[in-house]
DNA sequence: CAGTGGTCTAGACCACGCC
DNA sequence: GCGTGGTCTAGACCACTGA
């Protein structure tokens, strides 16, 4: 394989070999990729810039290495991507594990502000999944996700649907969640989001709209959360 | 200077003096460390294990380095604090820079509550900020932040407080903001609330209790600020 | 034990900023 | 031209894993 075409630094270029191998799936979740030295034969680089190419991978989160064992594709386990997109949680606490409840799954159009959400300029036919879920046994967040059928093809007709989507669209679909972007707001529930979160009409509540973001750099996944404020936040660290 | 004897790898302890160096104040902002060779001959390691403490130190935003001309401390800049820590903007919109009218700072006892936000597990004497935050010229924000006077001496004496109060921690106090801790929830407007961000009563509004942690890891500040969202968002990226 | 990643070194050359 | 950081290499040794 070449790498002298163009100007990029070499561990740039093999990071770029790599990411393209991830997305087209050549290695699979929990898989490992070769050794160091082996990369580095194979694309004709010492084994320093393949490591430094890896690395960036790792602190990314597309991978994960073990001393001894070797570097592995990394896996959105239930827990794992839970800890790390899942924001709700009781004030000063660490950290919140959901149980989900699917309430619906069908398919439809996606109307305008939806599309927009998906970064599409035009309608198109989605699954709209609307999920409850609680957080220590209290009903905390209602949930409206939105999935192209051209990403997720039939996906409304899968028999399981995990607590944590991204497993499934990593392992069906080939689709690995590596950012969210979130917009907070502050509304008032209606009465269908009172009624689900138990909550008195016109309460304030916690609106939080998200595009999830794959590999490929593709917005993947809209949705729509009302979260009840009375026992929960949304928490951030900034650095 | 010896790093031997301790069983961490030479790159940390490195990394440790580094740190102990900026909290201490040894370098100032902006100014330039000694070149990784210098510090390297002093340290008696290698310029590759320099270079990658001060590359984590750069990925944690304490350092920057230009080619060519060295390193340096980080200052907080009135614009790259704000872009940093500063979430609220229009829905959609990249960034948003604000505007800030302090309304009035005095002394006072922190609550049991603000000693928690705090850190502390007493009351102690702190100084009370309201300021009041505009995003394109709309009143966004009202807010609250103290600081213990243990830390920030005399800081209701001072003459003049910038838009980003970050940028005097820095310059008058040796403070160097590396991450805050946000909490959000959705509340109803009180009366204040609403007249100082121009709504009506018992609108939905976002309120944020942040702590600010320093360099050496104690926090420092701790705010409660409302934000009207007709207009605005709190925007995050989680990756 | 062999094979993996983790650390550390020494030295080469390049790109940039400044005098 | 000189000094800085940026990249790349080659090789040594350590620490962990599993057969």
């Amino acid at each position: 394989m070449s790498l002298s075409t163009n100007f990029q630094p070499l561990y740039k270029q093999v990071y770029d070999v790599l990411v393209e191998r991830l997305v087209k799936g050549y290695w699979k979740p929990s898989e490992p990729l070769p050794s160091e030295f082996a990369l580095a034969d194979e694309l004709g680089v010492s084994q320093g810039t393949v490591r430094k190419a890896i690395n960036q991978l790792v602190a990314e989160q597309l991978l994960r290495r073990r001393q001894g064992k070797g570097t592995f594709v990394s896996e959105h386990t239930q827990e794992s991507s839970l800890f790390r997109f899942f924001r709700y949680r009781q004030p000063g606490a660490n950290n919140a594990i959901p149980e989900t409840s699917i309430l619906s799954v069908k398919r439809r159009m996606s109307t305008q502000v939806e599309s927009q959400g998906l970064g599409l300029k035009k309608a198109t036919e989605v699954v709209e999944m609307i999920r409850l879920r609680k957080i220590d046994n209290i009903p905390a967040i209602f949930e409206t996700v939105l999935q192209p059928l051209t990403i997720f093809p039939d996906l409304d007709k899968e028999a399981e649907l995990p607590n944590s989507l991204y497993t499934l669209y990593q392992e069906k679909y080939g689709i690995s969640i590596v950012e969210v972007r979130d917009e907070l707001h502050a509304v008032m529930a209606d009465a269908e989001v009172a009624k689900h979160l138990n909550l008195e009409p016109n309460t304030p509540v916690l609106m939080t709209e998200r595009a999830s973001i794959n590999i490929d750099g593709r917005i993947v996944e809209w949705s729509q959360a009302y979260c009840q404020s009375q026992d929960f936040v949304y928490a951030n660290k900034l650095k």
